[in-house]
DNA sequence: GTAGCCGGTCACGTTGCGGTAACCGGCCTA
DNA sequence: TAGGCCGGTTACCGCAACGTGACCGGCTAC
């Protein structure tokens, strides 16, 4: 929980990649999250996401208008400045986000060993030929 | 065409089909309910569940398995019959899913009429255009 | 001039989830 | 002999999500 400037970044090999609960679309929590503390720039979600492209952060921002969970505002500047907050709907998703992540921190680690272990399963079933 | 008693039912014309959140693959929060108060054999999830596909609920079912939420006993009977029940680990996921439930009764009527006055201005032209 | 920043759009390719249809094998009944 | 029930498997297919690369217009700085 640090209050610094910065936001969490997202690692695209950390074990979210696993996470068996989505809200939205592949970026709709993670943007939820960015925007909790205040509203962000496009670029500046670009850069906290890391690994999302434009078009792909484009389109789940529209979608994310659409239904009501933020305001987009464009500031006529130069360089063009565009501005995406939380409305009051997208601000009710933090509780169902933070009890997923609370959920995959009490759960996520036996998901994935019950995962490892079937795998390790299978393979070693298929290490040897089938005999009667 | 009876149902089994106490089970929910799933209507696939139900705003369902735009709920936001995904707990696993599309079918397994569904599967988490219906196995809520005792276990269910195959034919009976199928039933409840309404318009899956055996292919699609095999491979939901299988990947649960996988992932340590659910246990498969099969029983050498005739005609044979197979028993899905919840681990601890799939019970687990119960709070999740009612806290998706509940988020829903709340919010989900603010963000489809959200889509719909969106969908309603597409419909009527751009209308005004955002200036600053 | 030309290079870069910002916030995109457009055309296109790929991947995988979800779904349909056909079939299976053992047991039972008509 | 035929068909039904149970719990699947296999082959195939469509489509939307996801991602890539090129480009754009207005402005400024070098």
């Amino acid at each position: 929980m640090e209050k610094t400037a910065d936001a969490p970044t997202f690692d695209p090999a950390c074990p979210m990649s696993a996470f068996p609960i989505q809200i939205g679309d592949k970026w709709t929590a993670m943007v939820v999250l960015c925007l909790e503390g205040r509203p962000r720039r496009f670029t500046e979600l670009r850069q906290i996401l890391g690994s999302v492209s434009a078009k792909v952060l484009t389109d789940t921002l529209r979608a994310m208008e659409r239904d009501g969970l933020l305001s987009r505002s464009v500031f006529d500047e130069n360089p063009p400045r565009v501005e995406y907050r939380l409305t009051a709907l997208g601000r009710t998703l933090l509780q169902l986000v933070e009890a997923a992540r609370s959920w995959a921190r009490d759960n996520l680690d036996d998901l994935l060993s019950a995962r490892r272990r079937h795998d390790a399963m299978l393979l070693h079933g298929h290490g040897s030929v089938a005999r009667r």
